[in-house]
DNA sequence: TTGTAGGCGTTATCAC
DNA sequence: GTGATAACGCCTACAA
């Protein structure tokens, strides 16, 4: 049979509270009898159930992670980030429930929460701004936290960037190239961080003395194929953009595949930038700017907060961006 | 409080334990009797406690995968696939334990097996064929199935694909547009593709009659990085190849950025082969040939046999791949 | 600082 | 077909 608690607790001479103690590192052991206890548990190799620990107590010692983005690359980031701040905690993560439709997100969330009894949640775009799953959340009293929220930010701890600046930057990059014609992709609207970064593009114009041109904006949904497709769009106006700037590095690939296939020059005839949630921008040639977010270091964060929160039940983290510049040659118009 | 099986039982004026059997869909439960239970557990919104359930019960409903590839592409398919399939048989996927070190990795799928108890665990490479693994869970009587066994096929059920055919197919392809040198660069050694489609393309070189030199031959690591590396090596031979297959599109697009860096043009001067685990191909330019692994159908497959087994014990699914030959001009030497 | 009693919510066993 | 009752392995509360 397994080994228990119970076999523990005979080795070493003590009752099975006191091991239990020594187990949950609880104060109130003698430093001698810890030590024993400990030395019977490494022998024996005994490994306490994780789930009569989850029934007798109040954790469960498992959290999950809602992350439905369209780039394998987020998800596998943030997922590895989580999960190995989780391991140094002793803690469990659940493989992500997807977050295709928000119904069954919401049942799904509730099965986590009644049948698993998690101990905490970190939710990202979408699903980091779906008030239901909020609501539920709250009235639920788990804990969560939320990465790149756009708005209810007061409800929980979250970690971000200001994507809204950092689009700004990357926008004034081009203006300072000479572009004054510059196209921009939006991406998913169900994404907050959408609308942040066309802000901040907008705000760049302004600045800048460039009036909009609503021509020159399109919808994108932040995968490859809208990147093509909008692309295709700006470079058929009759006055094209001479710089595009793609909300995420998918679609600026996309727009870098079409600019290919027309036989425009990159970045001669034509500058490309993106918004690198994701290494991808290292796949593809030739280089296109970026604005690099730390993607790895949110799940860092974001797992912190939740495995150890602070004082500040709505403390926000905000991490540093980086704006590569890359192919910076001025535009060749013609 | 939460509902429990006994609010259930009280509502339906039956007994915790034919509640019991109607949640698990036992026999031997009256047609009327199930009904009226199923209405109760419906209208109460009641779950089970994963805890006690497996507490008390024999299985835990909780299955692990250990996948540490350095395709996040490959990561992300392997675990929606899987995760995908168990929800619908009401199993819990735990995120997976990477397998960066050996020694963790033991230790880790032992605290699966002890502390969670997991009812079934899925392989992959390399840890599909790590032999102190498959001791353990045999040594424990742990279901498993393998992806991409390169060896001691016997053990368990698997999941593949032929992965030396598919390297000779491709290979072909290139000598069928008239290259003669074609460069090869390996995959990490500790995954037994990688031997798998080092062979296949040493047997199309045999059956096209085309003597095997070493000197085209290099060790890469299934990295972007190393394909940058070893294309690089490649490039600066005296002879250098017309044609390059690396063992996977992480690495054939490093050769493409290198290529490029040098003003090889490509296909004209240079055709480029990977293969796919991923569909890293779809966001390079230009287009390269690649084998296309069925990543997902793979990962349904490994799920299906985890979830139902068959009669068979150590059951080999093979699953087709197909051959993407892109970017076909006849090379351009010199 | 340590031990005892009771219970967490389900499934297994064995009667009826 | 259905229902008591005893586990399952640990934690909480309280006592010593």
């Amino acid at each position: 049979m397994r080994v228990t608690i119970k076999d523990v607790s005979r080795e070493a001479g003590v009752s099975i509270k006191t091991v239990s103690r020594v187990l949950n590192n609880e104060k109130y052991v003698g430093a001698e009898t810890r030590a024993r206890v400990s030395a019977v548990v490494e022998r024996l190799n005994f490994r306490p159930s994780s789930a009569a620990r989850a029934l007798a107590g109040k954790r469960s010692f498992q959290v999950a992670l809602i992350c439905d983005n369209p780039s394998p690359y987020y998800v596998y980031e943030m997922q590895s980030g989580i999960r190995d701040r989780c391991e140094e905690a002793g803690v469990r993560l659940i493989a992500q429930p997807y977050d295709r439709q928000s119904s069954r997100l919401l049942d799904e969330i509730e099965a986590l929460i009644e049948s698993i009894r998690i101990d905490g949640l970190i939710l990202t775009p979408p699903a980091t701004d779906n008030p239901a799953v909020l609501a539920l959340l709250r009235a639920r009293g788990v804990p969560f936290v939320r990465v790149s929220p756009g708005s209810d930010v007061g409800v929980s701890p979250s970690v971000f960037i200001d994507n809204r600046r950092a689009a700004a930057d990357m926008t004034r990059h081009l203006i300072d190239l000479g572009h004054s014609r510059i196209g921009f992709i939006t991406g998913d609207p169900d994404f907050a961080t959408s609308a942040q970064r066309s802000a901040g593009y907008r705000d760049a114009l302004g600045d800048g003395g460039i009036a909009v041109d609503p021509a020159l904006i399109r919808p994108g949904t932040y995968g490859f194929a809208s990147g093509e497709s909008e692309a295709e769009a700006l470079l058929a106006l009759a006055q094209p953009p001479t710089a595009i700037f793609a909300a995420n590095d998918d679609m600026a690939a996309g727009v870098l595949a079409v600019a290919h296939r027309l036989g425009v020059r990159v970045p001669d005839q034509l500058s490309i930038a993106g918004f690198d949630d994701t290494p991808i921008a290292g796949f593809v040639w030739p280089p296109l700017s970026t604005v690099r977010q730390p993607t790895r270091q949110m799940a860092y964060q974001a797992a912190d907060l939740l495995l150890s929160p602070g004082e500040d039940a709505s403390e926000r983290r905000e991490l540093d961006y980086a704006i590569i510049a890359r192919g910076s040659t001025a535009p060749v118009v013609g």
